[in-house]
DNA sequence: TGCTGATAATCAGTATTACTGATGATCATC
DNA sequence: GATGATCATCAGTAATACTGATTATCAGCA
């Protein structure tokens, strides 16, 4: 993470240097691919106060919104392969967060449940995301914004075997 | 890579499998990391039949429309790190495709250039990219398409210390 | 002219990350 | 009750990029 380097000469951290070439800037991957890059870059800086990394907080966002779930469920929503699902929960159970608990119809799963620790933890994750979004945003007008989030979701939504699974 | 495993199983490679959830749905950031990621893995595989990944031809296509430059430059063009740039030319040396030579002013740093069996692959690059790119914006009518790549490009343009130097 | 601090490329070592393949327990089917 | 599939886990591995040090060179200055 170049970012990482450059915030420690300076709390207010300098944007890293990128001399683009219109080529690339033409591309729609290149362009997706570097905003996707940044945008995570962005977003780990600003949960650092709460020691989580962005997947860890969009793991306990999944979990707030669907309730209990398997790891294996976990791993779809969050798109995670399995065995990185399993380090994921050691962790956020070392911490407190999240617990496994037994399945209650298959004792090969585990039940992973958000502790009270971790349900208080997500309107802070939640106010350092939109903090974030509004700053990352901020150089798009309203209407921008809006159209940007509508087809980026049209994009994803087309892009993955999309399950409705509502459990 | 999920991808990969899963086009073993068939040339007519399945999405992968993702469940989402309505509050990530709404989040700019996931939204752009999961499209930069997925992105990045189509254009993997479609770049396969050349031997390429994606950063080495994103390099190639820098030094093309740029000509010599050196590492360092490059670095900054590509957003890499320096020491990723080395690993980056040894390997695009060995294949032939670029050659570091010395540079006229500044001993201290390489000229790296296209050879011409760099230049020659460069055509069949930009078949497989724009290929994608069909592809990946498919699902986007004409509108969506030039007003993502506008924004996409604002925002990229907005969140590096872009550089004008034209060398 | 020679000194000093900065920079370009490189290398060795390290950390991170996620994947592969195997294992044990359990499930679903017959 | 036997068979093949699935869930979580683990050990080993591969890919990736980073840190810090080194060597050569540069630019500025006395």
């Amino acid at each position: 993470m170049v970012l990482k380097k450059l915030v420690k000469k300076a709390p207010q951290a300098p944007l890293p240097t990128f001399i683009p070439t219109e080529k690339l800037l033409g591309r729609s991957g290149f362009l997706l691919n570097k905003a996707g890059q940044r945008v995570r870059e962005v977003y780990e800086e600003a949960l650092k106060p709460t020691g989580l990394t962005a997947k860890q907080a969009g793991v306990l966002m999944i979990l707030e919104e669907r309730g209990s779930l398997s790891q294996q469920e976990l791993g779809k929503c969050a798109y995670l392969d399995r065995t990185t699902v399993v380090g994921l929960m050691d962790d956020l159970e070392k911490m407190g967060l999240v617990e496994r608990k037994e399945h209650p119809t298959d004792r090969r799963s585990h039940a992973i449940y958000l502790t009270p620790k971790g349900k208080e933890i997500l309107p802070v994750i939640d106010k350092h995301a939109e903090a974030m979004e509004r700053k990352f945003l901020g150089c798009l007008n309203a209407q921008e914004q809006k159209s940007l989030i509508q087809t980026l979701r049209k994009l994803v939504l087309n892009h993955f075997n999309v399950s409705k699974e509502s459990r």
